[in-house]
DNA sequence: CGCGTGATTGAAACCCTTCAAGTTTAGTGG
DNA sequence: CCACTAAACTTGAAGGGTTTCAATCACGCG
């Protein structure tokens, strides 16, 4: 739990107590491979922030194809946040990858560190406008940008986890076929 | 300034006292057609409530393209919320399509709501959580869908707006050229 | 009226998909 | 630890959707 722990310190000042009673309250959770933590049409309780692993969350389109939303690696939070907050039936799937530790964030928890520090609201909203950002330039990069640009920049974001998360993954995260993100990755190889 | 005083209301309750005080806060703004209320590089001061008109933001990217992010009617939003919330130059472009009025929703003003009613912090992160879900269906459907489908979409999104805003524009939305838009449109009127 | 902007249409080129087959890799049980 | 099998990855050829470029048409505004 200790990268959990830097995480909160990284937004909140706390003394040693508190975080003793932190402690005391976390949920820690191990999921093994291809474990699901949610499901869609479940109604989530936990928001997961990633201790060690891989996390992904995905969804099912109308015509049956799976797209992959997000990856979570070591330190990113990971959640259907409107499931979350709205209590709505969740429209994504939540899976482990690898073997995963996990911090459950539950809504005590959550009530608890607002009560613990007001700084702690509005952090969340910061970490939601990042979110946000995120998403802007997902949106920005698939409507102006051809799938081997597309591709570097996705390596640039998440280095080093090619080798951690099979290639259709990241073929549907880029919103491409696997074959096409085969002959985009024998392109790089050979031209650069 | 009637639209937004709802649109509070909506959010929390207000007295007919409160309501005043707000009113004398508020400041509205009429732009021109083509104006522009935020440009690419500046820092955002204020988050913008449509009364009437329609504003669009739009970004250009490294190929010099440009990409409609939003469009917003009566009683939409429109802002560059990372250079309004952490004070960054913005990324977007705000302009008005039509001639409109506008609130000017400062940041005096949002501290004045927080302070008035405890509620409004946390419907602004509903708020924020809605735009989420808008830009994860719009990831969604430009990952799953044909140009035609994203447009009959985006009609049902925005009902009306054609007549509005000009073809180039929805077509850069839509992430596709002015000539293909013309196309799918052709098609849907012979074919459905 | 004429100019400029926006919309349409056509033809060729391009990027990516689809389908099919073959190869490699990784997980499982003996 | 090896052998087997299923899943993942690669490669090729054909096809589809969208872009690009170019020409034409329609319209509003000075």
């Amino acid at each position: 739990m200790q990268n959990y722990i830097q995480h909160l310190k990284n937004q909140i000042d706390l003394t040693e107590e508190q975080i003793e009673k932190i402690k005391e309250k976390l949920v820690v959770k191990t999921f093994q491979r291809n474990e699901m933590l949610l499901s869609m049409g479940d109604v989530s309780s936990d928001v997961y922030f990633v201790e060690k692993g891989v996390l992904r969350s995905y969804t099912i389109d109308e015509n049956g194809k799976e797209h992959v939303i997000q990856f979570g690696t070591e330190n990113w939070l990971v959640s259907d946040r409107n499931s979350y907050l709205c209590k709505k039936e969740a429209k994504f799937y939540i899976q482990a990858i690898e073997e995963s530790e996990v911090v459950l964030i539950t809504e005590e928890l959550n009530t608890f560190l607002q009560e613990l520090n007001p700084n702690y609201a509005s952090s969340q909203v910061l970490l939601l406008q990042n979110h946000v950002r995120h998403m802007q330039d997902r949106i920005t990069s698939l409507l102006s940008y051809t799938a081997k640009k597309r591709y570097l920049d996705f390596i640039k974001l998440y280095p080093n986890i090619t080798a951690r998360v099979p290639q259709w993954m990241i073929a549907s995260y880029l919103g491409i076929t696997p074959e096409s993100l085969s002959r985009v990755r024998k392109d790089i190889a050979s031209n650069g």
